[in-house]
DNA sequence: GTGAAGGGCCAC
DNA sequence: AAACGTGGCCCTTCAC
């Protein structure tokens, strides 16, 4: 493909290229810069094409006017990329989007991204794989050349070689979005599309914003549990070893507790049955009978605290924020879900020992929101259930209303044990979980578990109803679809038992687990929008919570705002069921 | 030495 | 695969 391209290293050129495409529907958008971090690097090229002409701006010049973030020489370009229009589209533009925000000190709004749009056109496809060569070849069926990519951006004079690859790759996006649009129609995904483009900039920030932690209380805690860890340590090798037979002159092997292997061997010589794998569940039922057993599980989870929740996570605060920044997938799952890594703020232990150590900054303090059940009540609201949504309106403790219809007994006298068994069986419905399943963790016969199972589901038959369709539909259409329209193909062999009881549990769950994702991101879109121009910033989000770090005279009206931002996300997916929020202003991640 | 696979376990 | 869904991270084991 012949390109046209223009160099532009001077304001007249920003002001001259801005102007012209100011008035255009989309842009092709892309950045080069030095480095993978924005906190690390320069921002060397931001390209804008409209497919037939393609600036290339070299942000270097400008550097030496002043700060990037505030040169009126660079005005034309923030306000261009500010806009909602011309619309930006980008691949991955999560990342030029943190250059930009950071560098040039304005967000990118009007935002198309391909990646996030092959993703959802993949249907949870995993061998599909997303790269912008990838995604090229896929709906263009052209051919990307990446090796520039890696060249050295802070070159003084960049080569001709990689000027034109930057302007190729912010030209071919025009194209590329034309054949993706069209796809997107087809499958029915502009919505989600939508949905998922207005979160890439609140993602964006979050990711810059980092997610506070205080070290000190993390070493504290970490020590605390290294202490014990080391005791325990030393008492299961003892334990362990009497039952070892090969005893030497020198003494005992060292058992490696961290090897389920060799624990099991030794368990096994005490005449502990343990059973084909080392797992909690089922080391669980024998640390009752068995002392060692119970010891072995304090030193799993103790090694786990140190292990997954140790020094580890300090290592990633970044030296000059002092923060931690994570890595947000924005679907991180084919359910849309988010995922997050380096590190995982998303799988912070519960207990408070942990939580405690992310607290707002001195002087600030943390908006803590989270939704109410929002799994349950999507499921009343998509199977239409009487009985489920009457138990969600009367605002009642809505296990022990689900406790006392299934058990035929009134609201105050639901048994405790009751209430527990009603809980489960509400989580589990969620994943489709069978009799087995709920006998085994509730101690009941599988008879029993069955016939509470019957009363469940006979108590709910519109729940009944619905789970059955959707499992279903699932295995006759292939498909399963969100509030939000995302979709999942099932792929799944027809004879093979277990892969098509795979695709009814995940047609049961896809479209729950889903749509609360589409809540939350649209939470997060309103978010983003009403709290622009306030010192609140987003920090982290885990699912079905998001917590925002905020000026301490502000808390209040932001967790108003959060709280409200959620509501009416939620409303706009659920028209019966009431939605709840749970808002509050804390100095700490915990209570 | 390095990487993949699998067990195990944290979150929602 | 605990016949309950979605992730990421740590560890050992095993193959190259």
């Amino acid at each position: 493909m012949e390109i046209y391209f223009q160099l532009i290293t001077d304001s007249e050129g920003v002001a001259r290229a801005c102007g012209e495409f100011a008035s255009e529907d989309y842009l092709g958008f892309d950045t080069e810069t030095t480095e993978l971090d924005p906190f690390d690097g320069e921002l060397r090229l931001v390209q804008l094409s409209n497919g037939k002409n393609t600036y290339v701006i070299d942000i270097r010049p400008f550097s030496k006017i002043g700060d990037l973030r505030a040169i009126p020489e660079l005005a034309p370009l923030r306000e261009l990329l500010f806009a909602e229009r011309p619309i930006k589209i980008a691949h991955n533009a999560k990342f030029d989007a943190k250059w930009v925000r950071h560098h040039l000190g304005t967000d990118v709004n009007g935002i198309f991204d391909t990646l996030l749009a092959s993703q959802l056109i993949a249907a949870g496809d995993q061998d599909r794989r997303h790269g912008l060569a990838e995604v090229a070849a896929f709906f263009l069926q052209t051919e990307v050349d990446k090796t520039e990519q890696v060249s050295d951006w802070g070159a003084p004079e960049l080569s001709q070689s990689q000027i034109q690859y930057a302007a190729k790759d912010a030209a071919i996006m025009i194209a590329l979005r034309e054949r993706i649009v069209e796809r997107l129609r087809q499958d029915q995904l502009i919505k989600v599309a939508k949905l998922e483009f207005d979160c890439v900039m609140p993602i964006a920030a979050m990711e810059l914003n980092g997610f506070y932690i205080d070290q000190e209380r993390w070493r504290e805690q970490l020590a605390k549990v290294e202490n014990e860890l080391s005791v325990i340590a030393l008492e299961l090798q003892k334990e362990l070893s009497a039952g070892v037979a090969q005893a030497s002159l020198f003494g005992v092997a060292e058992i490696n507790l961290d090897s389920q292997g060799q624990v099991a061997d030794a368990l096994r010589n005490l005449g502990v049955p343990v059973p084909d794998s080392t797992r909690k569940w089922q080391l669980e039922q024998l640390a009752g009978d068995y002392p060692v057993v119970a010891k072995l599980l304090e030193y799993r989870a103790a090694a786990k605290a140190v292990s997954s929740f140790g020094e580890n996570i300090l290592e990633f605060v970044d030296r000059r924020t002092g923060r931690l920044h994570p890595d947000f997938r924005q679907i991180g799952a084919p359910s849309g879900r988010f995922s997050c890594s380096r590190p995982n703020v998303q799988q912070i232990p519960h207990e408070t020992e942990y939580r405690r150590c992310f607290r707002a900054p001195d002087g600030r303090k943390l908006v803590i929101a989270d939704y109410s059940q929002i799994e349950l009540r999507i499921l009343a609201e998509f199977s239409n259930d009487e009985n489920f949504i009457n138990a969600f309106e009367s605002g009642a403790d809505f296990h022990s209303m689900t406790a006392a219809q299934v058990f035929g007994v009134a609201m105050d006298a639901v048994t405790p044990e009751q209430r527990s068994f009603a809980k489960r069986l509400n989580f589990g419905v969620v994943y489709g979980i069978g009799a087995a399943r709920f006998a085994m963790m509730t101690g009941l016969s599988q008879t029993q578990a069955e016939d509470t199972l019957r009363r469940y589901f006979s108590t709910y038959r519109g729940l009944d109803a619905y789970l059955r369709h959707a499992a279903q539909t699932a295995v006759a259409t292939r498909v399963a679809r969100t509030g939000s329209g995302r979709m999942y193909r099932f792929r799944f062999d027809e004879n093979d038992r277990q892969s098509v009881a795979g695709a009814q549990r995940n047609g049961k769950n896809f479209p729950i687990q889903g749509t609360s994702a589409d809540i939350l991101k649209r939470a997060l879109c309103l978010l983003h929008q009403r709290l622009r121009g306030t010192s609140a910033m987003l920090v982290n989000i885990v699912h079905d919570e998001i917590l925002i770090e905020c000026g301490v005279a502000e808390a209040e009206g932001t967790a108003r705002i959060l709280e409200s931002a959620m509501l009416d996300a939620g409303a706009e997916y659920l028209k019966r069921v009431p939605v709840k929020v749970d808002a509050h202003v804390s100095d700490e991640w915990s209570k």
